[in-house]
DNA sequence: GTGGTCTAGACCACA
DNA sequence: GTGGTCTAGACCACA
């Protein structure tokens, strides 16, 4: 029922499904800024894990910025999907970074790596042509 | 001394470190197909690590069909540096893959992610015009 | 509609909050010496928290010699805005005091320590030359 | 014995504890770049404390980059002494901004703040003339 | 041996 | 009710 679940078969540790959980619902405008989060313990009550676990991923959530606990008074979005946004293009570009090492110790050229990045986004396209059903 | 080494501050883990060093070697020629590998224990002790964590590397490696262990006779290189790339393209092309799901998640256009390859490229170029030495 | 709100999306708590607020309002002259505060709970129905909260902040505030509570008849500041100020500038030295020991820990002369005091005045002084208003 | 120590009379948490005594250690040199820190189990023991509380300090020691944490080798110091120090001059610059700005709101003239400073810096001088004993 | 994750549950201050 | 800290202890992969 809940936004918030998590999948005991994903090889993702429950905490940093818990993260990206939550912020995929502020990505996708499911969460907005100042909505409240589950209580940690009405989460863990809800997903049947423990407490300490949904609080260990609130606290990094906490430490990203996209969070705010507030003692007494529960969990808060303070960043609004654009941010997010912006920030996870950021650590797109990292990690484009090291790809793009790997790609000259291979000894690839400029023109075979951004080909292979070109055919991979053509593949994944979810929907050629028409956006959206 | 050896071609071997491992930097205990890397955080990569150690037997990752071996899969990594003795793939370049092969991919730049320092080591070729039928090569011998240094046997596991001159190997441990010359690097001052736990045999157990050189087994586990070349068991990752043969498994990787890179290279062949002959049992009393040690470890042999069976693949050359061009195999050794076409296997790590077919890799990069995974990684590039989840980064382009990433790219979707934030809704980058398909010219965003094209571009944002294409820059990192470009800032990564070592030295373009001519080659320093 | 009041003269005391409160921001819960401030990290401060309600009732740090709440102390600060009737501070600065002696201070700024909008509550002055035998005002009397808003009711405990008049207040608590106004901002929509817990009544214990408010207590709790008028308590402190009474400790600290801020106001008066004349039972049945509400609470009374008991002090004007520059008996506030001198209070004020009292903690604040006790802030700079911490502040001067960090230094020392780190290694810092007197010169550096003043210098980056003055520095920062400057750079946070809202208008130099003519004060706007 | 060991380097570290906590204080059970210290109202700050113990897992600050443990952070801003590694910090110092590092800071005057008794942990130099490169050094391990003692394990987790072992410095639980010593101190008579959870290994989570150790884990969860270094963890954050992690987090600011002063240490690395190597799966099954330990952790170790990844900075030296200066480059503490620099970081912790930073942030005193940021607490210096917001005692600055508790002074404007005191209306405390620039002249006033800086004359605190100063006398402050003298009053805890710890040995005025000559250093050192 | 090492660090990292997770559970179970106590206890605290704040609202 | 809320979040935060801490203990006790299991279990995992890596060295």
């Amino acid at each position: 029922m809940g936004l918030i679940t998590i999948d005991y078969r994903d090889r993702k540790l429950i905490y940093e499904q818990l993260i990206d959980n939550v912020k995929m619902l502020v990505l996708r405008g499911d969460l907005k800024k100042n909505d409240f989060l589950p209580s940690v313990r009405t989460l863990a009550k809800e997903l049947g894990i423990n407490p300490n676990t949904i609080q260990k991923a609130y606290a990094e959530l906490e430490r990203q910025g996209i969070i705010a606990s507030l003692s007494g008074r529960g969990s808060i979005v303070i960043l609004d999907g654009s941010e997010i946004a912006s920030a996870g293009k950021e650590s797109l570009r990292a990690e484009m970074t090291i790809l793009a090492s790997k790609a000259r110790t291979l000894h690839m050229t400029r023109e075979e790596f951004l080909e292979c990045a070109a055919a991979i986004w053509q593949a994944a396209e979810p929907d050629t042509g028409k956006e959206t059903e």
